[in-house]
DNA sequence: TGACTCGATGTTAGCGCTAACATTATGTTG
DNA sequence: CAACATAATGTTAGCGCTAACATCGAGTCA
């Protein structure tokens, strides 16, 4: 005989087996219990007690087509940004039978393909992916994907589905405008990462200022290198060396800002005094800090819990109303862009 | 005819028909290339490009009896001591076959218990888990487990099966000692969540201090919200206007750490000359504050790599030199502890 | 040349679960 | 009370893949 042994646990045959009814019922106790008479639902939860038996998702999947599993793949988990989405999505997703399968595509296009593809091995119940970059072969598996997918963080008129976020060009615009407000005359830009969208709110902040006659490409400083506070010290350092009448910086996010802002203080430079300093997504950090940092606010929660809503409603067969979302910003302006009247 | 259709995906069937071979041929091709002819291979390849072929993972596990998924449960998705582990974890995980399952337990503890029970249902190939403290019925789990279970972040006498981590009991301690050489003497601590790691921590503190005589609960306020930046501002406030004779204070993590430098700075109070602060985990900002501050470094991303590696080694039947792994951990003194001596 | 090894490929029977239909017991109606 | 709903449970046949064994042809060796 070569019958193959299974791992060992308990099936539902042997639930069924002790309870001592057909495994179809065992099977319906577990997905929908008021299809079963309460006799048998108690005799059979008793042997599923007894033997400790854990449905095996892999063959439910497999029976089922349905794997009730939601890829989501972001860029970083270390970027705090991504963390509250996360969160909103574990959130919304761990009440539902719906589970998340997270990828992290380090800011690599190839490695976010790569990931599409794994994930769609899995027949998801629907995909997140962060941003509209995707290589070319990437967006057509999305859009060959038979599931609700969802694009986060950003707004675009040309989603492969569904889209929620905001514009990064705008937020940046905004940032531009408020330095121009604040008296701040020759504004700089320190970005690390440089992203499509760090890339995006670098645009805006551009245009901001150069409607208001401010823009100096000059007082543009960029690395490749990835963001920490650390980097924000030092390009806000090598930024002043280079142009000491600097007055102003946007950082491309409020890492770099609070970087920015430890570099100034360790060099006796007064903000927001002699700089102004002003961050991108408004942490939790910029409000505390001393100065407290001005910033453009995200509400990143409210995007993983729309990205989760528009999935629900996808696949209980709703037409959403929109199929992109934008959620918008909100400048937080707060001491470190507050300098003194000067004339 | 009540045939089932499938997804309408294309199976390893018509992949099999397509290139003229039977299907175990298209499967050995996928897992393994060298014990299929070239010619056939290529054909083989060609047929999958053709169809867009992507192999089903719920049928391979259910087949194979091989999920190769590690499932990974940390208490919180925003913690950066917990991203910079995942990290790792992601990043040792990738280039192999296995894939990454994360659930996010809330610092709840019966929410863990309901992930591993999840997270077994899939039959994975590993468990890493953060911690020592799990229900009882969740540690049973964990020792009916047929596969590696790795405890991270902390070390234990008395694991479920492996553990790698540090003692955060004897953080606590270093931190108390080096309070007390540094010449502080109303030494207090404020911590949040207060989690058994945290609480740990605090008890390692105290004993730290009692060596030195220098114990007085009375400053030590603690409190169950989450840790912030803000609530470390809060707290460092609190606990002042109660003691204004407090010099130095332990912060259980980094957050509360920073949070309650900008707290003093925002009341005009000097730091590490009126108030001495240390916190815990040693991220990057603590480097980058001004004044840099002090703290407990632990090798988060080397706990997500060993962690890793103890689970490749298990799941290829060697047996581990050691079963418990103390990463240990190291005091950074910097400027915020480092006050000008007074008599 | 027969006995044997070995590599490449195929056949068959599940893995554990559920969809779809089938059956049985129980009530309901004119 | 025949005719027919309706609820509760069962039977059967896959879902897409792979383990285990089977086969086949080419090479090896005494």
């Amino acid at each position: 005989m070569r019958k193959r042994k299974g791992a060992g646990r308990p099936t539902i045959a042997d639930v069924a087996k002790k309870a001592e009814v057909s495994t179809i019922t065992v099977s319906r106790t577990l997905r929908d219990p008021a299809k079963v008479s309460t006799a048998l639902r108690e005799r059979i939860e008793a042997a599923i007690a007894a033997l400790d038996y854990v449905p095996h998702s892999h063959a439910s999947a497999l029976a089922s087509s349905r794997s009730n599993i939601v890829g989501v793949i972001v860029p970083s988990l270390t970027n705090n940004v991504f963390a509250d989405t996360l969160r909103a999505i574990y959130d919304e997703v761990d009440p539902s039978p719906l589970q998340v399968q997270l990828g992290n595509s380090r800011y690599v296009a190839a490695e976010e393909e790569r990931l599409i593809r794994i994930f769609l091995g899995q027949r998801p119940s629907a995909l997140i992916v962060a941003g509209g970059d995707q290589t070319k072969a990437a967006r057509a598996m999305l859009e060959n994907a038979d599931c609700p997918v969802v694009q986060i963080m950003e707004v675009d008129p040309d989603p492969v589905d569904m889209m929620v976020g905001f514009s990064h060009y705008e937020g940046g615009r905004a940032a531009g405008m408020h330095l121009v407000q604040q008296g701040y005359r020759r504004i700089g830009f320190i970005g690390a990462r440089m992203d499509p969208r760090s890339r995006r709110r670098m645009e805006g902040f551009a245009e901001g200022l150069r409607t208001a006659g401010r823009h100096d490409p000059d007082l543009f400083m960029i690395t490749t290198q990835s963001s920490s506070m650390t980097l924000g010290a030092e390009l806000m350092g090598q930024l002043r060396a280079r142009r000491p009448d600097l007055d102003a910086v946007f950082c491309n996010n409020d890492d770099m800002a609070l970087g920015a802002l430890f570099g100034c203080q360790h060099a006796g430079i007064s903000v927001p005094d002699e700089i102004g300093i002003i961050g991108f997504n408004d942490l939790e950090m910029m409000a505390a800090a001393c100065p407290s940092l001005t910033s453009i606010r995200t509400d990143r929660y409210e995007i993983g819990r729309t990205a989760v809503d528009m999935i629900r409603a996808a696949l209980e067969g709703e037409r959403p109303d929109q199929k992109v979302v934008d959620l918008g910003f909100e400048l937080q302006a707060r001491q470190s862009t507050a300098r003194k009247a000067r004339r």
